[in-house]
Parts: structure tokens; C-alpha cells; sequence
DNA sequence: CGATAAATTGACCGATTGGTAAAAGCTTAC
DNA sequence: GTAAGCTTTTACCAATCGGTCAATTTATCG
């Protein structure tokens, strides 16, 4: 009957199918109109699918959110995960800022996801900020200090260095109705090219690396 | 009867006390729900009126936020548009980020309001994005690039600049609730301070500047 | 004061909200 | 096949949504 707790403990193709198509029209919704201004109905038209359908593989609102929030939690830290002590700051640096970049090139819909969520307050995953988020911020931060204190980077705040790029990488994806509406036709292809070489320019001269 | 088209054409205490509360209430829930998420019970109640009152001021839910828009778009491009061509670079920008900083502590809830809807794609503020917010963005762009042709700055994209620094700052209200979780008790203080020294140290070594 | 206009309210409307009940249709394993 | 369980649908629910209406209360002004 319901699925999540179905006896075999295993998830049919078709469960897996129907949750995917989902949890993706869900982040079309939610991204769009976040928690509050997302309906169930909305998502169960974009997935083509009957409300009550729908609420067979998710018993509420709340559980595809989470689902989504969860799922993308995940893969949003990877960039930062990925920060390698053992290597040196420019390239880690470097290719952290375009990793941040390229995952609000490549998945815009997550980022805003993330976006309304904070923005009204992060309701759903306060913990997972204090938590988890906090722990891996302050652990890279060390990090950061250490090579201020070796003197292969200026000294800096380590934790507004991270805001920083976080800031201004997502923003290119949450922001980007007006970065378009500003910036009109100019240079419609090499946008993103324009904006990695500018962020990437700003931080290295910003820490006085080479 | 309605207001805001009355015989005398003036407004009357009442009204202008009224207007204020009702705004003063619906940036409150619009900036923490986004348009769609907010309702008008919602500003109803914080305003500390019913509702049919409250529609006697306001016709509809939009023209709330239209009026909310209307009012916040203008001061929010305040900083921008002092932006002086005949000063200099220095002093300019740095004191740009500074304003700009300063209005994301002393007014973020505009901030969020603002963010909540670009975030949900400008529905609008669409023409004003592409028509004055543009026009103002292009010209400011110019006197950054005069000012890289002079050798005063380090050569830069003028646009990715301002967006840098719109992100940055706009950052410490839209994402408070993250940069609070992750920063925790420290420097509960002097938080502003350590951003506003962060961001321009950033900032001024990035263009090269002194 | 009295009269006229402005302000406020409770009752109400149709539409939409998140979610449920139950029965019908469909798959799968034996 | 057939029976068990999985999937889907129709019909429906109470609550809430944005908004209206008529009637009442309150402020303003000569």
C-alpha cells in the first residue's frame, strides 16, 4: 500500500520512476515559488500525474520538500568537500570558485531551491546549517588560516572569504533574471567564460596570490 | 469611499497612518514568504486589522506589494546612484560597498523582499530591471571602464564588478539566517565591521587599487 | 449640534488549498 | 489462471485563499 514502507523493503521500478519524475517536477515548483507559494497541485500537473497519485509516493508537501532538500544538501557541499588542504591556494581557490560556478550554471533550480529556503528563514534545515554546514565551514576555515599564517595567502577573514564566493557565484543562478536583464544581449555566449575569469581575477589579486 | 481616488484628493491622517501600518506590516510577511507564500489575513493580523479594512486601503494583494516595490526600488538605488564619476576610484567604491552593507543591516527585510522576487523570476519588476535599473547599471559601467583606461584600476569587467559587489553584500541580509548558523556566537559584536574590512581589503586589492 | 463622508466590521462568496476514502485497475509471482 | 499486492482514479472533505457586500461606527466640518 504505501510504498515507503512496503513490505520487500524494495523499491519498485515504477515507485523509483514516478519519485524521480516527482521530486523533479517538485524542484521546478519549489524553486520557482518556494515552500509556501508552491502548491501540490501545480507539482502534480508538471509531473502529469493526479494529485492523489502523487500523494501516494509522498504523503505530503512537506515530504517532497525534504526529499528535495536532502538529495540536493548533498551534492551542494561536494565543491567544498573537494577543498584540499595538501594542495596549494591558488588552484584550490581557483577551482573551488569555478566549481560554485558551475553548479549554478548547470543546476540553477537547486541553488534557488536553496535560496528560498534560507531566504524565508531555513525553516526545514536549521539543523543541517549548525550542523553539518557549520562543521565543514569551520574545518575549511582552519584551513584557509593556516595558509594566511604560512604566508602563501594575505590575511583574511576565512569565513567571509567563503561567504564571499558563496555570494557571488550563487548568484549568478539566483539572481540571474536581473544579471540578464542588465546585461541585455551583450556577450550572450560567453557569459559564464566573462564571469569566471572576473571572480577568479578578483579573489587571486583579493588574496595577493602570485 | 476608496481612498486612494477621494473628492479632496488629499490624504487624510487616518489614511497616511493606516497605509503606513498595513506597508509596514506586509514587508514584514512578503519578505518572509515571497508573494505568493504571503497571504493577506497574514498582513491583516500584524497590521492589527481585519481584513475587509484592510482591503479598503490596498484593492488587492498585488497592489500591496506593488506599492511595497515601488517604494523600496527607488532608495535601493540610492548607493548606486551616488556613485560619483568625478571622485575617485577609491574612494568611490570603497565607499559604495560600504553603503550597500550598511542598507543590508539597516534594512533587510527589504533586501529580502527584493531577493524573494528576482528569486521567482521579477514578474514585477521586469521593466524596471531592463529599463531604469539597466540605464543606471550602464552608465555607472562606463565611468568604472574610463577609470580602468586611466590606469587608476586594474582592468575589469565593470558589470561582473558591480554584480560582485551587489552579491557580497546583499549576502549578509538575504542569507543572514546561514551566515548566523554558521558563524555561531562568534564576534557577535563587531560582525559588521569584520564584513565591511573583509569586503573592501577584497575588493581594493582585487582592482589593484593603492 | 447635525449632516456628510470616511472608516470599520461581520457575514459571506466562489475558488483553491492540503489531504483522505474507497473502490477500481494493473502487475507480479506462484 | 488467480490471488495478492501495487498503482491509479473519482469523489470528496474541511480549511483557507483573495475578495465583496451591506450595514454600522466613527471622524470631520460647517
Amino acid at each position: 500500500m504505501i510504498p515507503r514502507a512496503a513490505k520487500t523493503q524494495r523499491r519498485t521500478r515504477i515507485q523509483e520512476e514516478k519519485e524521480e519524475k516527482i521530486l523533479e517536477a517538485a524542484l521546478d515548483v519549489f524553486s520557482a515559488y518556494g515552500f509556501r507559494g508552491a502548491t501540490i497541485d501545480q507539482i502534480a500537473d508538471a509531473a502529469g500525474m493526479s494529485k492523489p497519485n502523487l500523494l501516494y509516493y509522498f504523503r505530503t508537501k512537506e515530504a517532497i520538500h525534504r526529499a528535495l532538500l536532502d538529495r540536493m544538501l548533498f551534492t551542494w557541499l561536494e565543491p567544498l568537500r573537494a577543498f584540499d588542504p595538501q594542495g596549494n591556494p591558488e588552484s584550490e581557490i581557483r577551482s573551488y570558485i569555478r566549481r560554485k560556478l558551475e553548479m549554478s550554471r548547470d543546476f540553477p533550480r537547486e541553488s534557488r531551491l536553496f535560496a528560498n529556503e534560507i531566504l524565508q528563514g531555513a525553516p526545514h534545515i536549521e539543523d543541517e546549517l549548525k550542523g553539518p554546514l557549520k562543521a565543514l565551514v569551520d574545518e575549511k576555515a582552519q584551513v584557509i588560516r593556516a595558509w594566511a599564517k604560512a604566508g602563501k595567502i594575505a590575511p583574511c577573514d576565512p569565513y567571509h572569504l567563503i561567504f564571499s564566493i558563496w555570494a557571488t557565484t550563487q548568484h549568478y543562478a539566483d539572481f540571474d533574471v536581473q544579471v540578464q536583464a542588465v546585461l541585455g544581449d551583450k556577450a550572450g555566449g560567453g557569459r559564464f567564460e566573462d564571469a569566471a575569469r572576473f571572480l577568479e581575477d578578483l579573489f587571486m589579486h583579493g588574496l595577493a596570490i602570485k
